[in-house]
DNA sequence: CAAAAATCTTTACGCGCGTTAAGGTCTTGC
DNA sequence: GCAAGACCTTAACGCGCGTAAAGATTTTTG
């Protein structure tokens, strides 16, 4: 590297020797220039340190390459975990990956997916709110913008859906928790935020009925992505009230089932399969911390690398055909049953 | 909302019926123009939903609105927890805040920096990876970004340093420890990658010194991020091999301790304060989960919101002060002890 | 070795907006 | 009602790069 800051490509050019227009081409697609001349400019980069400036770059472009990752809530560790496949593979894929939380808050998940409108990506995964979620702004964004959702599907929004099939998340759990035991009920917050809590209510009920025993579900109250606290108070209410009718109980998910765990602490209650437990704890995600809840917990588990592999696919053949499809698509990935110690 | 979408500000400017220098001033600041001019415009932008293009706004300047957020890795809940509380304080401050993780890869970490150069942001809040950072690239990215470092300190690079203040977090466990029963042995990973445990370490010894109590630390062997598994699986290996000197112990994070204790649970070794326990573990951080571990974590918080907001302070003086002070400032925020069920 | 093909250079325009300068128009205060 | 000042319009340039066209140069091909 050498002493004064290059200010564009002309200057660049001129000191690798060549001219803007060349440079530019590089730039854009190293091997459509001549080996020789490719070598000279690389050569040139590695002693100047020059790189094209992004704005001037995008401005007179109707397409970057940006993508656009939005998650509902990123101190959620579960998309964290799939925001971090997610962002790896499209750098590995050459793309400038930009992550965005909504906070939990539709003002702010507006805002963002304005913001990303204007930054003209090649493309978004976009995991909406859910039942916060403004349909109308989604659906204008989705217009602008190749839009692949995931985790969260909103019927007939964004070019595809990737995401988990929550019947066999719930039928795989009460599978083995009916074979190895007792009938579970159900334990999930009464207004939860999102559509895949509906979904795995209802094949819970329908699992249930179609094997002729009588569901019980437990909800309770709370607002908010304090998951593990509203586990964790709903439990003690239920349990103090009577109002548990089984000895299993299997969470909507894994941080409900996270502050369940340590309300049965907290009261002295032994979860598990084993010998003087009063309660087995099932539940669903495989969120990074399951594995260290006491006991570790039997849970149905996302691919997260599938899903995200999944992602970029779909992402991929909807930039080939130009950002559209002419049908949506949809991926449902089947859940992969992880048993531990608490069921 | 009306019919064509709009091209660009001198379309927008002939719809308002006002001139493009006018508009473009607006957009810069609202209260530059006169009320009834603002007005107009503000009626015209419900209409039509026009929005500067934001690459050719940011291609003329040499600062933008942007600030970078850079983390060593967003998977880790308290790294995410900081990085929301930034991020919503750069949002109400009405900066557009760019959210990056390094993964944990050196790599990674320079790459970011050098795409966060180009996009010329205002400032940047880095929380480097620590040991495996790249320091000459950290230093040239500080020399050409106003930087504030947060969470891991690297001696003299950027304008200033917001982190806690590590003796005080040890100096509070350690006391209340020993004041409700037996000194606490250091339960930490040989290769730590931050500076942070290093500065715990030393504390802890500094401390047990003065006090004239044998210090013992145990160092747990592992590499990368994944702390609970290396905790857990270090916690069964000193148990088991009778390493463990003391009936307390002070892990150097908390999520050494959520493995430790998911050990303790696995071993049936009962862990807390009161009749029948075998053990006592405290630990550092606060991480958002301590609160539902089995039994719930004692610990040494960070001030969350304290960090985030002396992080935003400390950005706006530099920002006035034109991106670099004339001596590098340090804040170091004390830890504040929260008593909970496992010691 | 000459012709064809590939690649490069030169020249020039456009993108959308920031910004400046000169001059016109509207407000404000007396 | 009038001057001063605030605000606006018009005109024009620049930012750094993409890109297109025409011509020059190099490389490949037969």
């Amino acid at each position: 590297m050498s002493e004064h800051k290059i200010r564009n490509m002309e200057e660049f050019a001129a000191l690798s020797g060549l001219s803007r227009p060349t440079v530019s081409k590089y730039f854009n697609d190293p091997s459509s220039v001549r080996p020789t001349t490719r070598q000279r400019i690389e050569e040139a980069l590695e002693r100047y340190d020059f790189r094209p400036n992004i704005f001037a770059i995008n401005q007179n472009r109707s397409l970057t390459k940006n993508v656009g990752i939005v998650v509902p809530y990123l101190a959620d560790p579960f998309f964290a975990e799939i925001a971090r496949i997610i962002e790896l593979r499209c750098i590995a894929a050459g793309f400038s990956p930009i992550l965005y939380s909504s906070h939990g808050d539709r003002t702010l998940e507006n805002e963002i997916l304005e913001g990303l409108t204007a930054l003209k990506p090649a493309g978004v995964f976009l995991a909406p709110l859910g039942r916060l979620s403004d349909r109308s702004a989604i659906e204008r964004f989705c217009r602008d913008v190749p839009t692949v959702l995931f985790d969260s599907n909103i019927e007939g929004m964004g070019e595809a859906f990737v995401g988990s099939d929550n019947f066999s998340f719930v039928q795989q759990t009460v599978e083995y928790l009916c074979r190895t035991g007792s009938p579970p009920c159900f334990f999930e917050m009464r207004t939860p935020a999102n559509p895949n809590a509906n979904k795995r209510r209802n094949a819970y009920l329908r699992i249930m009925e179609e094997a002729g025993l009588e569901p019980h579900v437990i909800k309770v109250e709370g607002e908010g992505w304090g998951f593990e606290e509203i586990g964790r108070q709903g439990a003690h209410d239920v349990i103090a009230s009577g109002g548990l009718k089984t000895e299993t109980i299997l969470c909507s998910n894994d941080r409900l089932a996270i502050g369940f765990l340590a309300a049965c602490y907290e009261r002295g209650l032994r979860v598990g399969r084993g010998e003087g437990c009063a309660l087995r704890v099932a539940s669903h995600d495989d969120h990074p911390f399951s594995r260290f809840t006491c006991p570790a917990l039997t849970t149905a588990a996302h691919e997260y690398e599938a899903v995200a592999d999944r992602c970029m696919e779909t992402l991929f053949s909807l930039i080939e055909s130009g950002g559209r499809f002419a049908q949506r698509d949809e991926t449902l990935i089947p859940a992969r049953l992880i048993l531990r110690a608490s069921a």
